[in-house]
Formats: structure tokens, C-alpha cells, sequence
DNA sequence: CTGACACATTAGAACAGTTCAAAGATTGGA
DNA sequence: TCCAATCTTTGAACTGTTCTAATGTGTCAG
């Protein structure tokens, strides 16, 4: 799939300086980050960019489908570009390091539908990655 | 496995009439209340309880694993009870509802480990429940 | 080209959920 | 009973997000 920036220009999607410059934050394959990490990233290439407008754009990238929100236990939201390959997410408990992981889906018999419209699987597998593991048992 | 306020009472937890009405607000099967519910229910039986000490005694009982922390989209944290048995969640992306389901758990391919210590996983179903698809239906 | 309208952006206030700090109340043990 | 430890309360503070009202910018008809 072409890369965000490509497809909202597809759409016709009116690409401003500040739009362009947070969804060139987005790029890229693992990319997993909050408002403010979008903002800094953004604000780097653009000093004048507002976080309100970055929260603007990203929620309406979120409705547009162009953007997957991640509920992240910190309470921050996460936003993640990849919307075309299904996935799911593997995080590290420690430092909050969050990797794409596809994996089949798990399965919901129906027994235990209750009586749902199923719409959709979001799994997250929790550990500690190598580099926390290490400064943990040297630690 | 005993329910909660009979586990706490094992441990020795100190009991104090506050503590008493919120470990009861969470009393049963199905429970997913946030914070603010919780106040609620324990205000209906000692109205005197202030939210703070929810918050307290919500936290406290999570590090004692007593209860699990679920982060929901809204970003308002869910407690529940089940810890006994090992669980995932189906929930009604219109009215919140959330249900316990037991699916096996999902496996994480060792080529997608990506060198992670695993310590869980979790998994969310998002659908419509009933109500809501019908309600929907007739809108 | 120009005016005008729709849409984007901005700063800051407002808001929700949660945590923190200090003071007061309660508990259990000597 | 008195003390020390712990629990609770109030209210302020904090974080992440949304809202508001004013200003700026792009586009297109004429």
C-alpha cells in the first residue's frame, strides 16, 4: 500500500503545510506515537504547527480510516499508520516499546458471542523486550 | 475462587467500613465499572466516601492483584474482579458493554517474538450487542 | 484579478480522569 | 488510655484531550 502521505493526496485531501508536515511524522512502518510525539516530530519541520492542530488532523485521519488509535494503558492514545495489513501488537511493559506483530486472528466461538455482531479482534501480547530484560537482571 | 471480599478478609487486609463498600461495589461476575462508578455504587451505601479514597483502594487492590486494570478507548480505566480465571473481553463499540469471554489465548509465533521475554497477552472482540444493533437497525 | 466563502489554523480556556499533598480521623497495640 | 501507624478527606494540581472564538489561507466564480 503507498505510504500516508501518497494516498491523502489520492483523495484529494486539501494537504497544507501543518497536514503535510504531520503526516510526514507518520511515516514509516513501525510507527507507534502520541500526540505530542507527533507534535515534536512535526514541530520540527514546522515551528509555527499547534498541537490543537495536530490533534485536528489526527482525528480526522482516525475517521478517515488512514489512521488505526491505539488505546495504550498510560491513557495516551497512539496512532498507527499501518492500516493496511491487519495486525496486532506486541508492547514491552518496561518502556512501552510497541512492535507490529501479524498473527491469525483469534477466534470467537459462537457460544460465547452473546448474541454480538462481531466487528472486529484487537490482541496485544505483553513482555519485556531485550534491551529492558537485560538492564533489568543486571540491574 | 472466593470472591473478593472474602480473599481481602484472608489477607488480613485491614477493613475499614469505606474499604468494605467498594470492594462490595465490585462485587460479581460481569464487572467492569470505572472509577466514577464505583464511587457511585459506594456512595449509595456510605455516602461519606470520598473519591480519592476509590482511587486509593482501586490502585491499592490492582498491585495486591486482586483486580485487573482494563484500559478502555475512552480512556477512562475499567476494574474487574475475575482474576481468578484467565479471560478476554467483548465489547459493544455503541454502548460500552463489556462482557468476560473464554477463547484460548492467541499464540505469538516464535519468528514475530522479536527476542521479547512474553509475560501475557490480551485480547478485545468489538462488535454491536443486541440492543445496540437493533436500536440501530430501526433508527 | 478580485472578492467571497469555505475551510484550516491558532492560542488559550475548558474539561475529564486521575494523582498528589496536607491535615484530620481512626485503628490496634502497649 | 495513649501512641504510632495507617486510612480518609478535601481540594489543589496535573495530564491528555477537546472546545471556542478569532484569525489566516485557498479556491473558485465572476
Amino acid at each position: 500500500m503507498a505510504p500516508l502521505l501518497e494516498r491523502l493526496r489520492h483523495r484529494g485531501w486539501r494537504l497544507t503545510a501543518q497536514r503535510r508536515v504531520i503526516a510526514e511524522a507518520m511515516a514509516g512502518e513501525h510507527v507507534h506515537l502520541a500526540a505530542d510525539e507527533v507534535f515534536e516530530r512535526a514541530r520540527e519541520m514546522l515551528p509555527e504547527v499547534s498541537l490543537a492542530t495536530v490533534y485536528n488532523t489526527l482525528n480526522e485521519l482516525v475517521s478517515m480510516g488512514e489512521l488505526a488509535e491505539i488505546t495504550h494503558t498510560d491513557g495516551r492514545k497512539r496512532y498507527d499508520p499501518n492500516v493496511a495489513e491487519p495486525h496486532h501488537h506486541l508492547v514491552c511493559v518496561d518502556c512501552g516499546e510497541m512492535l507490529d506483530v501479524v498473527t491469525e486472528d483469534p477466534r470467537l466461538p459462537t457460544d460465547q458471542q452473546h448474541g454480538f455482531e462481531l466487528l472486529g479482534v484487537e490482541t496485544t501480547f505483553r513482555g519485556r523486550c531485550p534491551d529492558c530484560a537485560s538492564s533489568a537482571s543486571s540491574a
